[in-house]
DNA sequence: AGTAACTTGTGAACAAATTCACAAGCCCCC
DNA sequence: GGGGGCTTGTGAATTTGTTCACAAGTTACT
């Protein structure tokens, strides 16, 4: 199989969104015109991007809103739980605990990690938060598939290794570092500073 | 000038950040392949993206740490302070607001903006938080660079149509929402929500 | 049944980004 | 001052991603 671009993935995230909401405004069926429309994309990247993985459309008609919501589901994983883990207990995982779309999504928080002994063991967005020191045997015991990491970036790379070692293949990594992780990992970066910049960037170098 | 590419931009980022490292470590001299190394990409790349903007170093020696961190920052645009609306005092902007990098790189919170009254008028991150309805007055006065939207998705786009009448330039939007600016705004979107999909889909399809 | 109005799916053309590969420059040491 | 060992800067080649353009399928209407 032919591997589709990072930006694909993306975009089939948005298309998903819209469906979402087309759905629930009760409409059955959509065109490649007006999901690219809503997404700030063409027509015809909409129509290659989904026939990567079949013929989900009719001719002169368009998609059918629930069967291409339920195919794309399917495509990106959603149909099943997954279990994350959040290592360090601070605002970034707070906010995404609570993100309505988490659960949503079928993202359940197995177990949040900190460092800080004042704050090992107590309640923390319905949790008991425990100690990183015991993130590698916990993560072997109960497998969780996703890791995020919301911890300064000098301690990264070190649980990086702790729970990839533990068998994780998946990390969510909010830390302004560069890690590294082995091919079969898969790593996404979020990065408040470098987006912060890229605005900077774009202020200084605009001469429309 | 042609025009460099988004990721380009996310890579002079990176560089930059390691650039700080190697400063702080007192080294002097950096390779366009040490660079590459800990940045995950390769030297030409590092090459091609430098020279974008100028030969910065020195065959043979490769590049002057102190010269190279200098030419970068003012490429980016971090030489000077950006006045920022952070929108919605929730737990992402605060996040945001302790963020050590935030000031660190010139960027000030220069208001607070919430639309609920029990919030409105308490102190948070030790800033007075406004009424969102004087956003847009707010801004034409006070002239901020750029504005975060931490809010939910809904409200959006309505935030985002004041502010840009009031001459906001750059929008970082943790919305899950799409939005749409005319074409001399810069937008730029971090989704947690396409993030956590994105993994989704490369935990489902992976074969390796 | 025929026609008009749509919309998909997809090769082919095009554009953008990345990698290759190598001449040219620099430093150090003998 | 000449040679060896590095490293940059950059056209050319390659790969990757996007847009074009149109045949083919579908529905609705007469």
């Amino acid at each position: 199989m032919k591997r589709i671009s990072e930006s694909a993935v993306r975009r089939l995230s948005i298309y998903l969104r819209f469906l979402e909401e087309f759905e629930s405004r009760g409409l059955t069926t959509v065109s490649s015109d007006e999901l690219a429309k809503r997404g700030g994309t063409t027509s015809a990247q909409v129509r290659k991007d989904l026939s990567f993985f079949g013929s989900f459309g009719k001719r002169g008609l368009g998609y059918s809103v629930p069967e291409l919501l339920s195919r794309l589901r399917e495509i990106m994983g959603l149909g099943r739980e997954w279990r994350v883990y959040i290592i360090g207990a601070g605002k970034i995982g707070a906010a995404l605990a609570h993100y309505r779309g988490f659960r949503q999504r079928g993202f359940t928080v197995a177990g949040v990690y900190d460092k800080d002994p004042r704050v090992i063991g107590t309640r923390w967005e319905g949790l008991v938060v425990r100690d990183i020191a015991d993130l590698e045997r916990d993560a072997r015991d109960e497998k969780p598939d996703i890791a995020v990491l919301t911890i300064p970036p000098e301690e990264a790379q070190k649980v990086v290794d702790d729970v990839v070692r533990a068998g994780v293949r998946a990390i969510l990594n909010f830390a302004p570092a560069q890690i590294h992780v082995p091919p079969e990992v898969t790593l996404k970066n979020v990065n408040m500073a470098m987006e912060l910049e890229g605005l900077s960037y774009s202020l200084t170098n605009s001469e429309s």
